[in-house]
DNA sequence: CAAATATAATAGTAATACTATCATATATTA
DNA sequence: TAATATATGATAGTATTACTATTATATTTG
């Protein structure tokens, strides 16, 4: 990533925000602090008036920028979904075997964020426990046929196409390629999740992980290509 | 089941509610109603002083059975677990093979509930689309260790367990039983979800569904016994 | 029948999730 | 540089939520 990521914008749709976060100082702090606070405090716990005083700004300003706190969370998670896709597409563009891809692509989808790459305002350590413990959040609700037909979640639903694409072109012929795309991608946040919360539901601490459980369970449901 | 149902009580942490409310008309009509309203209008518009109105009692009758709406949410999804697990044991304690009992199991689990009992107040046809659609918010919150501590998912988790014994009984070797067993049951609902919104993010309709999607993904994953 | 208990009705509070208005600061452009 | 546009800040206000408290009225039980 490096240097890269800091001329790269994450394309984000425009009903989502009221005016873009990145297009200014207070904006981008808006976006900033968010993410310190909703990790903090949990999104339930969150809202404009405390993002407000956090930032030395106001309530009233910061609905300048979002309708509400869950347009916000919608902005914060389509970032996430985007830099991840960005590093999908990155690092597997130039892997011809489609076993390599698909194993490189589940490797960068399932492990956990480790290193804030420094370059944005946006702490993408903290954002991708964000995205474990609230994104379910931001579409189990009544409104989820609406705002999708509205495109708000077109960057994830492309990466979960991107991830059942890989898997086609391991197995063309297997069943559920969309299925276990998002088995993959749903089921890591959950595993993280269990590691943290419920350890005895999980196997992914000492002797195992998320990625090596998830490239396992891949694998193991496709018919690999006898010649590859 | 049948029959059966009428005498059996689940089991459900007292800690969960102030007064059990199955001890009570006035209770079972709030654990009625309450199913019948967050399935319409969706956990975040649900409230006490509606269900109130709606049962025709009083918001203060309903404060006296829950402590607040999470609880509630927390009762009904650890009663629909336990009826899970009831179905669970009963229809497969006969079964010898434990590849025959997994399979059991996970037909069980995850398919949709397509008949109401019609034996207790509970609908849960209703009940498990609430599933579905909210029992991630029980655990997705600041609270979750303590209340696990508490004792509040213990249904959930033993669920979890029984499903990765019989995985393990299938393959002793396996690194990832309960990684995969809580795969199966989270992932069945997302599955059911993506179904009902995300069509193009799951092979789950026509020519596919979640029992069989995941029957082969745990199958793939084990090493049967050569014997068996 | 009295006493205990459950439920209902009403009122009240602090916080939330906004909207509206106006003042002020900053940037743009004529 | 003055005029103007735009962004931000401060304050106030509203409806709703998520409760708590109190008192009145049923209903049950001893």
């Amino acid at each position: 990533m490096d240097k890269l990521l800091q001329s790269v914008k994450i394309g984000i749709n425009e009903k989502i925000y009221i005016k873009d976060p990145e297009s200014t100082t207070l904006g981008r702090r808006i976006v900033e602090e968010s993410i310190l606070m909703i990790n903090a405090m949990g999104f339930e716990s969150f809202n404009f008036k405390k993002l407000g005083a956090k930032i030395k700004s106001n309530e009233s300003s910061v609905y300048r920028y979002f309708e509400n706190k869950h347009k916000l969370l919608l902005y914060l998670t389509s970032w996430y979904w985007g830099w991840v896709e960005y590093k999908l597409v990155f690092a597997t563009h130039n892997i011809q075997d489609p076993e390599e891809k698909l194993k490189k692509a589940l490797a960068l989808v399932t492990s956990a964020t480790k290193y804030d790459s420094d370059f944005s305002h946006i702490n993408e350590v903290l954002l991708s426990k964000i995205v474990i413990n609230e994104y379910s959040k931001s579409y189990l609700t009544k409104e989820v046929d609406t705002e999708n037909k509205e495109g708000y979640f077109v960057i994830y639903k492309r990466l979960v196409t991107r991830l059942s694409e890989m898997i086609k072109n391991v197995d063309g012929n297997y069943t559920y390629p969309n299925s276990l795309a998002s088995t993959v991608l749903e089921g890591s946040l959950h595993q993280h999740f269990l590691k943290d919360h419920f350890e005895s539901l999980t196997d992914c601490h000492e002797n195992g992980d998320p990625t090596d459980y998830f490239t396992q369970l891949v694998f193991n449901s496709l018919n690999k290509n006898p010649n590859g």
